[in-house]
DNA sequence: TTGTAGGCGTTATCAC
DNA sequence: GTGATAACGCCTACAA
């Protein structure tokens, strides 16, 4: 048997309202008892039983988090910031593989306070008005919910101006380009963009898929074409590995020969055979805005603002340099 | 305001704890009122309230599922498999992808009955008395949870098997050696004690690594020995994508040329460029066999052996054929 | 500043 | 068979 309240009441002679004023820190009992109730609490091992709070708060305090595709390491590297995030507010989060009807039941038998998804799921769910904050490009416009999206376009523009910065004209840009994804498509529509707007021809690979080998195999490409670029960017942190990979192999260094700006801002590319500069939200930040969106949309009343676009930052590595010549 | 078994008994003019009776499928009602009651309830739109029910009966009916790092591919379905294994159970499991104390609290906050974790964060945790199961390798003696574990040795006697029935005499094990993890080095061991039984020489090449490229690169080491394998023993997933895809690259037909046979028994093995011959516990088996004993664990009093070794089995695709020659 | 009492939605134990 | 009623552990008016 656990100890309750009332233990704790009986162990420090007062009744247990107070207690229960005291564990609450509420301003209505003296410091002193305040103290001495929050010692013997500790000393007894005292744990708040959850199901009593929640049946008469009518909150959980609990957040979840429906991820029904486990496969690229950003987003595996995004939930687990997000739920680092978690930890300095009240909330909790607990997390569903399934797929999103089943856990759409999990988390109302839970009674969760609110819930994130990934964009691409959102439109299939049922949000029983539980209230919802979705990751992900916000293309839809008869949604009621909150969208927390990147700023593509401008992370692009940055990455580009950041090799113009450095002496680069000829800028390719590698990703998955044939392809529905509004992720992937942003990004290269992003890149012309910036190249346009700085007068520099426009160069795209296709890489076909977005998995590590698809970067490594699409520099074939890329260096069978008569001129090589000075530099490249790659359009995912996988991609760009391969990238990278491919370019050692063929012993062209890094940022000598070529620039490799990377798309994605996780602090892995910090670890890579070259340390990758790269350009996005940063990981944690992002989590950080998702975090507080679904927690404003819990707690505050008013309309919050729909779609949230986040702005991207560079960051500096060893992997772009000036442009040789 | 949700409805409740009140509302229900107001409703069907009968007293609640009937209600309550009829929802728990008591033979103490009669079926006619238990049907009636059971109507209204749909009709109703009745949800139970999880937190009452908890108060009053001491258990959650959810298990925590402790899954710090996420990355390779095999143990993300293993975690999807375990989630779907508990639909049909009256446990509902939790995922917590946190650092392992951060979790445990989670877990301790959400009074979870039960938890599984993986082998290797399993020494740090300090269980607090919640029931607690294992799945991975079983090599430490002093724990007191059981662990479910894979029979690695008579997995890789399988393999060697099938392929010497092919007529495979020179038959190669490539995976990651140089290491402390005691899965790949049962691995490995289970391979060369196969081969030492059939009196065949063994030929193992080490992938530095288990990612998809440490076993794409391994294939350069076996085709510059002096004399080609016959046959490929992959040490998992990765490494056998890997080894499947520089294969190809060296347009060396598989199993024409050379037949490859994988660790790992998951669905994806089916969908790779040549559907891949494997061994190994069939996830959805080991997924179940985990949500038995952490249920058994919960539900049991008497103790249940402590280690269990699961017994694989080999799923025959194309990868796998006749020695050439 | 502290204590008393009622209620949150269920289950379970009794009477009827 | 069915219906009161007392828990379960906690919060929160309201009373003292």
């Amino acid at each position: 048997m656990n100890v309750t309240i009332k233990d704790i009441a009986k162990e420090a002679n007062v009744s247990y309202s107070t207690v229960s004023k005291a564990l609450n820190n509420s301003p209505l009992v003296k410091e002193i008892t305040k103290q001495k109730i929050l010692r013997v609490a500790k000393q007894m091992g005292y744990e708040p039983n959850l199901a009593a709070k929640q049946l008469v708060r009518k909150k959980t305090e609990v957040i979840g988090l429906l991820w029904p595709t486990i496969e690229r390491l950003v987003l595996a590297t995004l939930v687990t910031n997000i739920s680092k995030a978690f930890e300095t507010t009240p909330y909790s989060m607990i997390l569903s593989v399934d797929e999103e009807n089943t856990a759409m039941d999990t988390f109302k038998k839970f009674q969760v306070d609110g819930m994130i998804v990934f964009a691409e799921s959102s439109h299939t769910i049922s949000q029983g008005n539980i209230p919802l904050v979705a990751y992900g490009v916000s293309r839809k416009t008869n949604v009621n919910y909150p969208i927390i999206d990147a700023n593509h376009e401008k992370s692009m523009e940055i990455a580009v101006t950041h090799l113009y910065d450095f002496g680069h004209r000829d800028i390719a840009y590698v990703g998955l380009l044939d392809t529905e994804d509004a992720l992937q498509i942003e990004k290269v529509e992003g890149y012309q963009k910036a190249m346009k707007k700085l007068k520099l021809k426009t160069r795209t690979f296709d890489t076909g898929g977005l998995n590590w080998f698809d970067g490594y195999r699409a520099v074939d490409n890329l260096l069978s074409d008569n001129k090589r670029p000075t530099a490249i960017i790659g359009g995912s942190y996988d991609i760009s590995g391969g990238i990278l990979r491919a370019l050692q192999e063929k012993n062209i260094e890094i940022p000598k020969d070529i620039s490799l700006v990377s798309y994605d801002n996780i602090p892995q590319m910090e670890t890579m055979e070259v340390p990758m500069t790269c350009i996005g939200v940063p990981v944690d930040e992002l989590a950080e805005e998702i975090v507080d969106a679904i927690i404003e949309r819990i707690e505050v009343d008013e309309e919050i603002e729909l779609v949230k676009k986040l702005t991207p930052s560079l960051t500096v590595r060893q992997s772009a340099g000036p442009s040789p010549k």
